[in-house]
DNA sequence: TCGTTTGTTCGGAGTGTACCGAACAAACTG
DNA sequence: CAGTTTGTTCGGTACACTCCGAACAAACGA
């Protein structure tokens, strides 16, 4: 109801943010300033974040441009044209966990299945536990990359659709 | 062919492995042990994997315990029913992930959504940004929890068959 | 033009984490 | 029973990471 417990509300979204971003492996700070980036009317500068933070001017330079190049937020060369730049949050979470997804899991997903053919390639068939279990390995990892490939094609409520509609 | 070429292919998957765990949030050497425990052909005790991978017996000891409290490998005592502890990877890795899912993010998506739905039970709505901006949290986050809880519930071909029948 | 504002870069302090070696507890082997 | 082997626990070191403040570069307004 009042102005204060609007704001106790989105402080704790906003901690909660801090946390995902945790496990996402960037920094606290990361997610405090999405958080107020995403709670907020208009684009932010960098003085606006250090206002709204805390955080020193140094550290919402560095955590801005990682969280761009990232994609969880955009930085926008103010109007007037100046060397001001704004930022604004990605709303769009799906996009953003499909991008994670594709720098991390499926880059990790593809060097390692490389990896694994390259060794096949070098092995004979003699035989032995180990090509067993290679051959193991690359199987679950092309179910993975499929997996992946086709997911990140898919917005949220498709794949979602696409779970509850699959017949065992 | 020869023993070398083998282990030279052995070791690029478990350096693949050791990367892998980091993505994972686990250390190096718990990939690593994991690894030497993936393609040993029997069970290992501590000091074989101390003659192994060349880490500190203290060291294998404390990551084989969160590697076994995760479920990435299984504690085994000895037949003779001695002290003696053996360790076994579980490779079946599609189970793996499904457990690093259910404890990492299903808890995460959870507590977010709790926290979402606290604050927005608090607020009445008298028609702001900031409500809107909650409100879409919130449909965003019930379809997360919505797409893990059916896809832990799948195997690995289950979900592919899923997502390759899927008709826009 | 000079002072002010904005953004980046750099070095450093504080903190957490991975790993090691030593000390210890528990069970076996002679 | 001593001596050995196995596994855990504890303190310490090395290293990476987060964040800060200061110095700097670039653009603005007077």
């Amino acid at each position: 109801m009042s102005k204060d417990d609007r704001a106790v509300a989105r402080e704790r979204i906003i901690e909660s943010m801090e946390q995902s971003a945790e496990v996402y492996g960037l920094s606290r700070s990361a997610g405090r300033i999405y958080g107020v980036l995403y709670f907020s009317k208009e684009p932010l500068s960098i003085p606006d974040l250090v206002e709204e933070t805390g955080y020193a001017k140094s550290t919402i330079s560095n955590v801005t441009r990682t969280l761009t190049r990232i994609g969880l937020i955009h930085r926008r060369s103010s109007e007037g044209g100046g060397r001001r730049v704004h930022y604004s949050a990605e709303r769009e979470i799906w996009i953003i966990l499909q991008d994670v997804f594709q720098q991390y899991i499926q880059r990790e997903v593809q060097t390692t299945l490389r990896t694994i053919q390259r060794a096949q390639a070098q092995l004979p068939d003699d035989n032995e536990t180990e090509l067993e279990r290679i051959e193991e390995l690359r199987e679950t990892y092309e179910d993975f990359q499929e997996i992946v490939t086709l997911a990140s094609n898919l917005t949220a409520a498709e794949l979602r659709e696409a779970l509850e509609s699959y017949e065992r």
